[in-house]
DNA sequence: TTTCGAAATTATGCATGCAATTTATCTTAA
DNA sequence: TTAAGATAAATTGCATGCATAATTTCGAAA
């Protein structure tokens, strides 16, 4: 059963580069250049630049191609309280059905993730920060509810490659994660969708200082061009 | 300025089509009927479906064509908390930044759905029942928290126009709805977000019934074709 | 040298065609 | 008559081609 769907694999592969920061800055992605780089025909990979444009990763201008969906801080700003209310159900949840396993899990990527975080490397952190969220929607058993959160976060990832980047609201946003297994631990709820809020906002103004350092930077790159 | 792009009409169209019943039961759509029906070759309809199927209203199978999102009792009790936070905040935003005219609206809205309902004119009903809550949504002014609740309320609706369908969860739905309004125009956020919830309690249930009765009518009509 | 405009190039949107898989039909045997 | 297999029809997946819109390049004038 099942030949994988060749547009799906694109979807996927697509989304990666994405992630990985292949073509970012909201320059336009040439078809023809995505044809060559994935050896596929333009059908699959415009059914997948559809999906992928429906995920809120790419923006489709009709003749005029496809970008990276460009974030701003007002679009954070509106991800923000979704976001928060989504961690904080899915702690709730998560503190009523995770079971030890899960949380012995959880615990053993937490401490790869503090030992990334003293070594200040970044990509690893990251990594494992957001296996450690995923772990705990998934303890939810709430597939919406992660694919939802998923997809927020997809699109929050866009800017959070882009360092520049204090390293106070690093060490903030580990302590923070330290409580978060506390509160997992504890089976605490109440305490642990708090937390969550708490790191959630940290981790939205981090990505504003980077949107706005980027948006700096390309006013510096092209200059002031007038309409 | 821009010309409306092929495929997102259609992806509208199709929804449109979705939503008014047209291929549901989660009987196979032939693209070749598709394309008849609305004029298009394959090639953008093709584009159209992979959309769908990302919004998650339609299911892709390889080579086995698409078919209507098969919503289970199971997928609604997945939604159900997730819409209930998101009504939460909503209620929560909304009550502090709605203007007088906007409850104006909302309150003509709410007079028109109660005549229908009193007249048990259940298709307008649904129809200014979707506007009042997308007026809510709307007052947030923030677009991500309605389009994933537009998404949500999508896939719920491919259940709710297949009626059976009881009165008196009707009448309960009505009577919320009138307190919705009272606590919007008290603009009484915790009450607002109290009533939204047990009012998608309500109409969760319903939803659920009415897909059992689907299922119910499924079994019957293919008999209990065991492997 | 700079700026404006037109031709040439390139890219996108859509239609069509072909191979492969699936579904329907027909044949044949029990 | 039913069941299983083989063949035919239809449908899907992908590649390619052509028309249209956008971008770049080139040239001319200020």
């Amino acid at each position: 059963m099942s030949t994988p769907s060749l547009h799906d694999e694109i979807v996927g592969r697509i989304r990666d580069m994405i992630f990985a920061g292949e073509f970012i800055g909201g320059q336009r992605v040439p078809e023809k250049l995505l044809c060559q780089q994935l050896s596929v025909s333009r059908t699959p990979l415009r059914e997948a630049l559809k999906v992928l444009a429906a995920e809120g990763l790419l923006t489709l201008l009709p003749n005029r191609g496809a970008r990276v969906a460009r974030m701003t801080a007002d679009d954070v700003d509106e991800m923000f309280p979704v976001m928060g209310v989504l961690e904080g159900l899915a702690g709730e949840i998560a503190c009523n059905l995770i079971t030890d396993d899960q949380i012995d899990e959880i615990r053993a990527l937490h401490y790869q993730m503090a030992a990334h975080h003293k070594r200040k490397e970044l990509a690893p952190y990251f990594k494992l920060n957001q296996q450690i969220h995923g772990k705990i929607f998934a303890a939810t058993g709430n597939g919406t509810l992660g694919s939802i959160y998923d997809s927020l976060t997809g699109r929050i990832r866009l800017a959070r490659y882009r360092a520049n980047f204090s390293y106070e609201r690093w060490d903030q946003a580990m302590a923070e994660h330290e409580e978060i297994l506390e509160a997992l631990s504890d089976r605490d709820g109440p305490r642990l969708a708090s937390v969550l809020k708490r790191h959630l906002e940290n981790t939205c103004e981090t990505v504003k200082e980077v949107i706005r350092a980027m948006d700096d930077e390309n006013v510096q790159a092209k200059g002031a061009a007038g309409p």
